[in-house]
RNA sequence: GCGCCUUUAGCUCAGUUGGAUAGAGCAACGGCCUUCUAAGCCGUGUGUCGGGAGUUCGAAUCUCUCAAGGCGCACCA
């Protein structure tokens, strides 16, 4: 809404200049400080094909052009400066956010199209550890900002439920389980089942042969085999989804790599009749030389398929039955090599969908202090994490707000949304170094910092009891008021730009700049003590505009409010 | 060896797509609770924007080059 005066000045300056509006929109700035304006256009490259002076161009178009909308419009050097009109902002921003509440900031523009996203994705058997948040939170939030704005999404969990570690699994489980163990905590016993055949296998190599034997049985439906598989799936999906759970995490499909089994003959099929099959070292591959990568492998030289089989298979899978606008993965960045190559591959194939594939990666979770690895069963689960996030929230409410009534609730929702809060606030290329002191600080830019600023304000509500319809916005005109209205003003024109990045950082970001200039003014401007009635009314609606912009931007990023803490 | 990514304050990171004096948080120090929640606010200090060259009115941002670190380069996903 706050950009749509860009638009303005640039239908204004195109009709003075003869540029064009597409051109001069691209020129138009936010000044780095808000007494500078609020939009600026600099007339340097102006001065070129003009042969003038970029202060005499200001001048100028300072002089020609309609000011309605604007407070003023001024000239510093170069640059024309632009100052909307505060009275107007103030009351056209929110009352729309009084009235569309909960809407505000969603928009219709995706209606009809459909978008498809993969991430989570966790393997069967294995742990769930602080690795795989970093794909869950951003696939999640790219769910919900995409949905915000009219879009259908799909979320898949392409979980790894396929493969011949199934085959050691089931041998180890028929030998060694411990169904007491595997009730209690699955994960960890499956883990120590599968380690121990490595053991034994050391010892005796037809291990691996009986486990081959499984897999081959598995692969063939064979009942004893598919039945332990769907036991160990069952188990290990249930521990997956305490945490989905705690994270209020939902997917619209488990299609996972066991689903596409039958589906890639058609897709070898596919790629013969095209002739792109070629073989090297025995193996049939897709020949991508042109492109300058190493060749798609399609099937191995033993003649069993591969993962990018499989995701060619998913690709066309996912085209026929969903028809999406944009097909999304979120998988890590070390994978971008592979997924150029699927994607090339099928636009060979003559799949022109295949320029709406898009890979969404991110940076790797790593430890500063120690080197962990899964092998030595040396990892962080997910669960004691958001656990640990929790008790931390706990005992901060015990030391700050001991009367508080739903503890365990309130300490729940702080934790966990401190943990995503930390997920989403860097942009998601960047490598995350876990460390517990920072995870588990709640001061400054963080979840619990954004869920505090939206508490206080509840708190003002609610003591405000209600307030009258007479305002007067013109008094909001404090640089602290002005400043967080013009923010609460562009929450649409961010959302946007977070969809055209796949980025919810930028979405975190905006909600700690909403968070921080409402603590300003609330430090600065007391609101219930005021006599002015008008007044105290526009700063009340100010505030609960506030609250309503954080609670969904949050919500878009997958974090819950409380109303008290 | 080749390709991709990263390098900004002591630490963790922003930087509106080439614009005005490069900004936040953490950590440190000092101030603000008989008044709307101090998980907050205010103040203090720090920069060869990895090095060098180029492009132009103007570069943290674009190009080239060098350096350091990370990831990836065919039968794992």
């Amino acid at each position: 809404m706050f950009m749509e005066y860009k638009k303005i000045i640039s239908e204004r300056l195109s009709a003075l200049t003869g540029l064009s509006n597409e051109a001069i929109e691209k020129l138009i700035e936010i000044p780095p400080k808000p007494e500078m304006g609020d939009f600026a256009f600099p007339c340097f490259q102006l001065a070129r094909t003009l042969r003038k002076a970029p202060n005499l161009i200001a001048e100028e178009l300072k002089n020609n052009i309609e000011k309605s909308g604007f407070e003023r419009i001024e000239t510093v050097g170069g640059y024309l400066n632009f100052f909307v009109d505060k009275a107007n902002l103030a009351k056209s921003t929110l009352e729309k956010i009084l009235t569309e509440k909960d809407t505000y900031g969603h928009t219709k523009i995706g209606a009809g199209k459909t978008v498809t996203i993969d991430f989570s994705s966790p393997n069967i058997a294995k742990p769930f550890h602080v690795g795989h948040l970093y794909s869950t939170a951003v696939g999640n939030a790219l769910y919900r900002i995409f949905s915000s704005q009219g879009y259908k999404c799909v979320g898949i969990n392409h979980l790894g439920d396929w493969g011949t570690q199934f085959g050691k699994l089931i041998e180890a489980y028929k030998r060694w389980v411990d169904e007491e163990a595997l009730e209690k905590e699955p994960i960890k016993e499956l883990l120590r089942i599968y380690v121990k055949f490595h053991e034994e296998a050391e010892k005796d190599p037809s291990l691996e042969d009986i486990a081959r034997m499984h897999f081959k049985n598995l692969e063939d439906g064979k009942e004893e085999e598919v039945k332990l598989w769907q036991k160990i799936k069952d188990v290990s999906l249930m521990e997956f989804n305490k945490v989905y759970d705690m994270l209020k995490i939902k997917f619209d499909s488990y299609a996972g790599e066991s689903f596409y089994n039958d589906k890639m003959d058609e897709v070898v099929k596919m790629l013969e009749e095209k002739g792109l099959l070629t073989e090297s070292h025995g193996a049939q591959v897709v020949n991508l030389d042109e492109f300058n990568m190493p060749p798609c492998i399609i099937k191995k030289s033993d003649g069993a398929t591969i993962y990018a089989t499989r995701d060619l298979a998913a690709a066309i899978y996912r085209k026929r039955t969903y028809d999406f606008y944009k097909n999304i993965y979120v998988v890590g960045l070390e994978q971008t090599l592979h997924f150029k190559q699927v994607f090339t591959t099928l636009k060979l194939m003559g799949f022109d969908w295949a320029d709406d594939c898009v890979h969404v990666g991110f940076g790797m979770v790593k430890f500063a202090d120690k080197k962990l690895s899964t092998r030595k069963g040396d990892v962080i689960f997910l669960e004691d994490l958001l656990n640990e996030a929790i008790q931390r929230a706990k005992e901060l409410i015990e030391e700050k707000n001991a009367a508080l009534e739903n503890k365990e609730e309130v300490a729940k929702i702080v934790g966990i949304g401190a943990v995503v809060f930390t997920y989403l606030k860097n942009n998601r290329e960047r490598d995350i170094v876990f460390s517990w002191n920072d995870i588990l600080n709640f001061d400054g830019e963080t979840g619990p910092y954004v869920q505090y600023s939206y508490a206080r304000g509840k708190s003002i509500l609610r003591k405000a009891e209600g307030y009258g319809t007479n305002f007067d916005f013109q008094k909001l005109n404090s640089p602290e008021e002005v400043e967080l209205i013009k923010l609460l003003a562009s929450f649409n024109d961010v959302i946007l730009s977070a969809i055209d990045k796949y980025e919810p950082s930028i979405l975190t970001r905006y909600i700690i700049d909403v968070a921080k200039a409402f603590n300003k003014f609330y430090n600065m401007h007391p609101i219930l003590s005021i006599e002015d009635e008008a007044l105290k009314n526009a700063r009340l609606a100010l505030v609960e505009a506030t609250t309503i912009v954080i609670k969904n931007g949050l919500a878009l990023i997958g974090i819950d409010v409380v109303e008290r803490m």
